[in-house]
DNA sequence: AGCTTGCTTGGAGTGCACTCCAACGTTTTA
DNA sequence: TAAAACGTTGGAGTGCACTCCAAGCAAGCT
């Protein structure tokens, strides 16, 4: 049962993106989806009712059918998620896209504004980087010299 | 009253370092803390109790007073916080700082292993970058070129 | 002495992003 | 055709990192 992966999404970590599609198809199940995306079953269904997702096709039997397209905004999402914008600005970038051309000036804006963040983390963590090492060289140090008096 | 700020810690984002302490004091009050890390009280209070701070001094009321050490030592951990590292792990950093030189080697690896997940991050985080800034260049093109046909 | 402001505690509550459950219907495989 | 695997729903639960609360003690000022 692939229901019960556990899959820790770590907020600050890749997504396993385990099988690539296999070009041909597009109208894949959810398990499916699962396997190309790395997301859970319960997090693709989560997506489509706060609105994340355009809407899914369904099979006559009510079950869902997503398509490359679907799969290219999920890919997208990822990326999105990777920069660490809330799931709330998605949801209004999700919207935007759905409102249509209207909304071109504020999706740019949306994103410029994501990219100012990353740029930002980047520089952070640059910062700690450099804490980080100047700790490592000294427990290297201490290693080196252990009998020092 | 200080202790409604909200302060929203973005897990991503650093703490507003406001004021630089002033040298020549060594026991500080909980709210003088608070004014030099950024953080609340009663994320103060809670570092103390899960075991996140070396042992701090009390007045002879009970109340806290704060050290150089502790202010030097909540800066790394404002650091650390930076780089994503989960709170568990650095009360297990925490712990074996208490434990000693002993634990020098066991500290090195932590520290080791957060390095390469920082680097890991930075390079998500470009990633990222490249899709943003595609994107944002559609959007602009899409400006320059608004009535195409 | 009275008032205001600050500090104490244990425990409960919040927001985010999932994560899981029960109960049931559908599709595929043997 | 029967069993196993997969799909559906609304709503409840989880884990993290805080964040807040109530009730009460303490310190400083007038």
């Amino acid at each position: 049962m692939i229901e019960s992966t556990p899959a820790r999404t770590d907020l600050c970590k890749a997504a396993p993106r385990a099988h690539p599609r296999p070009e041909g198809q597009d109208r894949y199940t959810i398990s499916e989806v699962v396997a190309f995306t790395g997301l859970t079953a319960h997090t693709l269904r989560w997506y489509e009712r706060i609105g994340l997702m355009p809407h899914v096709d369904r099979s006559h039997t009510g079950q869902r059918r997503f398509t490359n397209r679907d799969l290219d905004w999920l890919t997208f999402v990822g990326k999105l998620r990777l920069t660490g914008m809330p799931v709330a600005d998605m949801v209004t970038y999700a919207e935007m896209v759905r409102e249509g051309e209207s909304t071109f000036e504020a999706r740019a804006e949306l994103l410029q504004r994501t990219r100012r963040d990353v740029l930002a983390r980047i520089a952070e963590l640059q910062d700690t980087l450099a804490v980080l090492d100047h700790k490592i060289e000294f427990y290297a140090d201490a290693r080196r010299a252990p009998e020092r008096f």
